[in-house]
RNA sequence: CGGGGAGUAGCGCAGUCUGGUAGCGCAUCUGGUUUGGGACCAGAGGGUCGCAGGUUCGAAUCCUGUCUCCCCGACCA
C-alpha cells in the first residue's frame, strides 16, 4: 500500500494530554485520534493491528469451541433491570431515552444481553456447554478517561460467557479459557502474568487477570519471588514479614497525653520518637453502597491500621459485604461522628464498628488519637478499652511481605490488565431465569462465566511494553504492517520501478507492505518508519542501486543488512521467522 | 464528587502581573537552492484570544458569571 493514499500524518510533538510512552507515540505516530474525552477514531494503520488481534483471538476461540456472535449495542432499560444492575451500575452507564421517552442504555458489558439470546434456545443439558463470543465496541462512561486507549470510554472488547449445566463443567469452561488466553497472550508475545484479582460488580468467585507488565500500568502486582502466587494488590493476603514479632509487653494503665499540631502519623512518629509501625491510625469509611441516592444516612464504621499500612478498600468491602468498596468520610464528617477532626480520632469510646487489621492485633500499649482535638492516649489496648466488631486483613500487601504460599516474599510489579476470567456461577442466569432441564427433567439455572479481553487497550499496552526513544516497535504479530519500504527518490523512475518490484515480490510471498512513496527527504522518511515501527524497513535510494543493493533494517535493533534487489525477499522473510 | 492547573492558528507555546487592538516554533501553500537520519533562503495563508456580561476612550490582559479540557484520588477490559 502507498503511504500516499493512507491518509498517515505523523508529528514531531505529542499533544500536551499524553502522558505516557504508548499514548503519545499513537498520537505522533497518527494512530489515534481524539474525538472527545475517552473516544478516539483509530486510523487506518492502527486499525490493521486491531484487526490482527482480533484474527488472533478467533483463531484461538474457535479452535476451543466458542462462537462468535454480535450483540446490539443499544440495550434496554427492563433487561437491566432484571438483574438489578440498572441502577447497581451507578453513572458508569451511558443511559438515554429514544422518542417515545423510553430509558436505553450503550452496553458496558453484555451479561444480560447474551443470557437473554440463549434463555429461550437452550433447553436441556443436551445443548450444553455453550460458549458464546464477539468483539465489539463497548461504552462505559469513565470518571476520568486517561493514557489514551488505557481508559477510555468507548473501546472495543472481546467478551465471552460460557454455559454449563454443573459447577464442575462450568469450571472446566473456566480453565479451558484461561488456557486460551494463554495462547493468545503468548502468541502476541507480551510479557505477561496471570494474578488473582477481585470480582469487581460483575460478581462471582473465581477470577483472573492477565496483566501485561509496563511501569505505566494501572494495576499493582504482587509475585511470589518463589513459588507461583502471583496476585493483585487489591487481593493479596497480607503477612508481615518474619521480622515483624507479637509484642508481649503486658497491658500498661492507659493515659491521655497533649499533642498539638501532630496530626499526622509522620509528625507523631517524629515527635514521640515512636517507629510508625507502632502506631495505630484510624480511618473511617461509610458503608452506604453509594447507588442509592435515595439513602443519604451515614452508616459510618471505623477501621485501625498500623500507621505505616494502607487500607485495602477492596478487603473492607469483601469483609462487610458490600458489592462497592467503601468511601472515605469526610473531615467533616469525621468531625461529626468522633467529635475530633482527623489526625486527632480512635477507637476508643468510639460508638461505630471498629473493624481492626490482624497487624494492629500485633501490638500492645500503643497509641491512638482520644477522640479529642489535640490530644492522644497511650497504652491502648484492645479487648480492655475497646472492642473490635473483627479483626481481619485489611491492609495493603506490600513487597517485602511473605508469600502465602509460604516460600518467599513478594515483589511488587505495575500491570496493565488486558484480560480477565470469571466463574459467574448462576448469578445471572437465576436473576433472568435462565434454566436448561437436566437428565431428571428438572429445570436448573445454567452455570456462568465470563471472559475479556481489553483489545484495543492491549494493542496499546503492546505498544507501552515495545517501544524505544525513536519509536514503536510492533511485535510482528499485529504489526500493521511487515515492511516498510522508504523509496529514497521518487524521481528516480529507475528507482521507483525496483521498489514496484520489491513491492510486488514481497506482497505475492504474503507479507504486508507499506511503500512511503512521498516527496520527502531520507532524513524525514527514516524518522518517520522509526516511529511507525514496522518491523523490517527496506531503504530504496539511488546511491545503493548504483552499487547493486538495498538496505534491509530491523527496527528492534536497528541491524542493517546489504542485500542484492532479488535477494531482498528471502532476507527479509528469514528475518521476520527470527522475530 | 473532592483537590490542583489550563483554555491564544492544525500541534506545541509566549504575551495576561503593569490594558493600547496578537506573536514564536512545528505543520501548510508559492518560488528557488538542496537531497542517505526530521534542509536552507525568500514570501504567503490561517486566530471573533473558550463563552456571556461588566469596567474603560480602548480588554487576550481587569471584574463577575459560565462552559470545557487536563492532572492527582474512589471504577475496570
Amino acid at each position: 500500500m502507498k503511504w500516499s493514499q493512507c491518509h498517515i500524518y505523523t508529528s514531531k510533538e505529542a499533544p500536551a494530554d499524553a502522558e505516557i510512552a504508548s499514548h503519545k507515540l499513537l498520537v505522533r505516530g497518527g494512530y489515534l485520534k481524539k474525538l472527545a474525552p475517552g473516544i478516539y477514531t483509530y486510523s487506518h494503520l492502527l486499525l490493521r493491528s486491531i484487526r490482527k488481534f482480533e484474527a488472533l483471538i478467533r483463531d484461538e476461540l474457535n479452535r476451543c469451541g466458542c462462537t462468535e456472535v454480535l450483540m446490539p449495542v443499544v440495550h434496554p432499560s427492563s433487561l437491566w433491570e432484571e438483574t438489578g444492575r440498572w441502577t447497581e451500575m451507578g453513572a458508569g452507564l451511558l443511559k438515554f431515552q429514544n422518542r417515545n421517552q423510553h430509558w436505553f442504555c450503550l452496553a458496558a458489558t453484555h451479561e444480560e444481553a447474551v443470557t437473554d439470546y440463549i434463555r429461550h434456545d437452550i433447553k436441556s443439558y443436551r445443548d450444553l456447554p455453550r460458549n458464546i463470543y464477539q468483539i465489539q465496541t463497548k461504552y462505559r462512561d469513565e470518571i476520568r478517561p486517561r493514557f489514551g486507549l488505557m481508559r477510555c470510554r468507548e473501546f472495543i472488547m472481546k467478551d465471552a460467557y460460557s454455559f454449563d449445566a454443573n459447577q464442575a463443567d462450568a469450571l472446566k469452561s473456566y480453565e479451558q479459557m484461561y488456557a486460551a488466553y494463554k495462547a493468545i497472550f503468548s502468541r502476541l508475545g507480551l510479557e505477561f502474568r496471570i494474578v488473582q484479582a477481585d470480582a469487581g460488580n460483575i460478581g462471582g468467585s473465581q477470577t483472573h487477570e492477565f496483566q501485561v507488565l509496563a511501569e505505566a500500568g494501572e494495576d499493582s502486582l504482587l509475585v511470589s519471588t518463589s513459588s507461583d502466587f502471583a496476585a493483585n494488590i487489591e487481593v493479596a493476603p497480607a503477612i508481615d514479614p518474619e521480622s515483624v514479632k507479637e509484642s508481649t509487653e503486658v497491658f500498661l494503665p492507659i493515659e491521655k497525653f497533649p499533642t498539638p499540631n501532630l496530626k499526622t502519623i509522620a509528625q507523631l512518629s517524629e515527635a514521640l520518637q515512636i517507629k510508625k509501625s507502632e502506631l495505630v491510625k484510624t480511618l473511617f469509611y461509610s458503608t452506604n453502597e453509594g447507588f442509592d441516592p435515595k439513602d443519604k444516612s451515614l452508616k459510618p464504621i471505623a477501621i485501625l491500621l498500623r500507621g505505616e499500612d494502607d487500607a485495602n478498600p477492596v478487603k473492607i468491602k469483601n469483609v462487610l459485604g458490600l458489592v462497592n468498596p467503601p468511601l472515605m468520610l469526610t473531615d467533616e464528617e469525621v468531625k461529626e461522628v468522633t467529635g475530633a477532626w482527623p489526625g486527632s480520632c480512635g477507637p476508643v469510646e468510639l460508638k461505630i464498628p471498629i473493624y481492626m487489621d490482624t497487624g494492629v492485633s500485633k501490638l500492645k500499649n500503643f497509641i491512638v488519637g482520644a477522640n479529642e482535638d489535640g490530644f492522644h492516649l497511650k497504652n491502648v489496648n484492645e479487648s480492655r478499652d475497646f472492642k473490635a466488631t473483627q479483626i481481619a486483613d485489611l491492609r495493603m500487601a506490600k513487597e517485602g511481605d511473605l508469600c502465602p504460599s509460604g516460600q518467599g516474599v513478594l515483589k511488587a510489579y505495575r500491570g496493565i490488565e488486558v484480560g480477565h476470567v470469571f466463574y459467574l456461577g448462576t448469578k445471572y442466569s437465576k436473576k433472568m431465569q435462565a434454566t436448561f432441564l437436566d437428565k431428571n427433567g428438572k429445570a436448573q439455572p445454567l452455570e456462568m462465566g465470563c471472559y475479556g479481553i481489553g483489545v484495543t487497550r492491549t494493542v496499546q499496552a503492546a505498544i507501552e511494553q515495545s517501544h524505544d526513544v525513536d519509536g514503536i516497535v510492533w511485535p510482528k504479530s499485529i504489526a500493521p504492517f511487515h515492511v516498510h519500504i522508504c523509496a529514497l527518490d521518487v524521481k528516480n523512475e529507475k528507482l521507483m520501478a525496483l521498489v514496484r518490484q520489491v513491492e510486488y515480490e514481497l506482497e505475492a510471498s504474503g507479507l504486508e507492505v507499506l511503500v512511503d512513496d512521498r516527496d520527502e527527504r531520507p532524513g524525514v522518511k527514516f524518522k518517520d518508519a522509526d516511529l511507525l515501527g514496522m518491523p523490517i524497513r527496506i531503504s530504496i535510494g539511488a546511491r545503493g542501486l548504483e552499487a547493486g543493493e538495498v538496505e534491509v533494517v530491523e527496527r528492534k535493533n536497528k541491524v542493517v543488512h546489504k542485500v542484492a534487489p532479488q535477494e531482498v525477499v528471502a532476507k527479509v522473510q528469514s528475518l521476520i521467522k527470527e522475530l
